[in-house]
DNA sequence: TTGAAAGCGCTAACAA
DNA sequence: TTGTTAGCGCTTTCAA
């Protein structure tokens, strides 16, 4: 029994197609017995409107695609299932893509968006293309009118609507918080360097470090690769044993920071103080609990959803914007109190 | 600048649509001379067949629709992750529909799906189906003849491909592992207790238990709802001071449990040894590092993916198949070692 | 080698 | 109150 359509319905009680359309939109056009009946066939036989037909007619698909580079970041996937929350409670399905953080793949994804399968794009981009710069795949989507929201990670080259987490603020409150529970030789360990977001928060760290008196040193700045050694790097770190407060640019190398410094005997918080990017489940189970800045990553996802749906319906010549989430700083037992 | 479509070509040419549709997909039917010209074209205003009208026409989305539960689930954001790949290197997009763990969601998301938007669906049952037990929005879902594949969360109720993970002999193979590193009584801290994945882990630890002539005591079996107080239902179970293993069926229950047994300065795995279930990510970053048994998640979504369009493309009157992926028991510090 | 026409499932203007 | 027609963008016979 395969799909019922209209002209199955039409030629089952010998009317027009167009009569049983009618019918089961419910028009006033037609007579209510001949009404009922039809809608009682149609509940029956479990007729369904062809989506893909109307999305042909009515030129929009009522649905979004998404694009993060990472599902497996919790800050993605909770930003994701924002977007998923509210996309849905407005009437949109969501097809999601996931870039891994590959140029090629997002422009692949980008390619199978933009044939028509979305009214609107959701996106922010991948490792390799803010690296490489290469952002022909998504000029080409604006020129074409796609509307499109960028989060977390945005690129200024581009026209349209972004939502940015407050990198910098966050890397500045961060710091002058450390400074304020005591700390004088606070380091900062980043697995995104090259990244928008990292570059932020560092130039926010340095700030709150000028603001306090305290000089910026290179050393102190500790880059992580994909193949490096993060306990070596750390223990070159804390060499000196003038540490006493880390920043970890993200959750993973935070709760991996806390674990060495423990097993190399140091005391959390009170020789050195721990702070992590990333409000993420790991965070609060560990032991000392860490203290994290949280990106408020579902309500990212419900507000770029707002937005473009609200783009996509008003349309809208509506000038773009960009909005900036703050970020909210969770004390927890890895950092001490403000005394 | 609004989407080109072969129609737009066709008059910039003063051609037929029919000509320009052979043009561009290749056709030997016309001549090489205007084949070149409409393709230099066609790729100059980035024209892209409509995927809309392609689906309608032939009646093939090349999409499959994903409906898991609860994307904050690390177990489901990989299986997610495994469909998504595998998926896309075969061609399919995948639209991504999170039931929240409700019937009425999941209702909604398959009457989304069902009206023509995907080939095939893969989906885990909402904890809410499971409860109540209602399926008949499956049922209309397979009479219609759409190719479902069910992973982990499956019912007997529905003629389909399934994927399940062997949590009979993971609970069976954990209790079994717990006794011979000396567990005499080993309790089970279930928060899935009405969900078939929880009965059966239950099932595969009686079994264990008997065969190590272990009488199995009901209040070992400890249900942990939403509300309880997991740190009163573990005050309660280690009051007698005889447990001295502990089965956690979650992630976060075990992650709870041992953060609990620390507090009250039990020895973990001297004096009670901790096994938990999905091995996410929280699980080697506790210290002890937690012993936890992987479903690979992954690989499900892979697999689920890999049957969806077996059948989707080949269709198949192929009988049903159910496939059993068993589990790994990673062992870490909160287990001891096997004499 | 090119084009006309039909049709995928549906809606909407217009006729009857 | 019902039906006819055109058309959304595309492919595919079949005819020219």
């Amino acid at each position: 029994m395969k799909k019922t359509t209209l002209k199955d319905i039409a030629t089952h009680f010998g009317v027009s197609i167009s009569t049983v359309s009618k019918a089961i939109n419910d028009s006033h056009e037609i007579s209510s017995e001949l009404k009922l009946k039809i809608q009682d066939f149609a509940q029956e036989v479990h007729y369904r409107p062809n989506h893909i037909a109307l999305s042909l007619l009515k030129k929009s698909t009522k649905t979004i695609g998404v694009i993060v580079p990472n599902i497996l970041n919790y800050f993605f996937t909770q930003v994701f299932y924002g977007i998923e929350q509210k996309a849905n409670s407005r009437g949109y399905g969501i097809i999601s893509c996931i870039s891994d953080e590959s140029l090629q793949k997002e422009r692949q994804t980008v390619d199978l968006l933009s044939s028509g399968t979305v009214d609107g794009i959701i996106m922010s981009l991948s490792e390799e293309t803010q690296a490489k710069k290469d952002l022909t795949h998504l000029q080409d989507l604006i020129e074409n009118q796609i509307p499109m929201v960028m989060f977390d990670r945005v690129t200024d080259q581009l026209d349209c609507d972004k939502i940015v987490v407050d990198d910098f603020e966050a890397g500045y409150k961060t710091t002058k918080y450390l400074v304020e529970t005591g700390c004088k030789k606070i380091a900062v360990i980043s697995s995104i360097s090259n990244s928008s977001v990292g570059k932020l928060r560092v130039a926010g760290y340095q700030k709150a470090l000028k603001e306090a008196n305290i000089t910026f040193e290179d050393r102190l700045l500790v880059k992580v690769g994909k193949k490096d050694d993060l306990q070596v790097l750390i223990a070159l770190l804390i060499a000196n044993n003038d540490v006493d407060g880390i920043i970890a640019l993200d959750e993973i190398t935070a709760v991996d920071t806390l674990n060495i410094l423990k097993l190399k005997g140091v005391q959390v918080p009170d020789e050195i103080a721990v702070v992590g990017f990333t409000n993420g489940r790991l965070s609060k189970y560990v032991s000392p609990s860490l203290t994290m800045v949280s990106q408020h990553g579902k309500y990212i996802g419900e507000l770029a959803a707002d937005i473009l749906i609200d783009r996509i319906e008003h349309d809208g010549l509506m000038p773009f914007t960009t909005k900036t989430v703050k970020t909210t700083l969770i004390t927890r037992e890895s950092t001490k109190n403000i005394p």
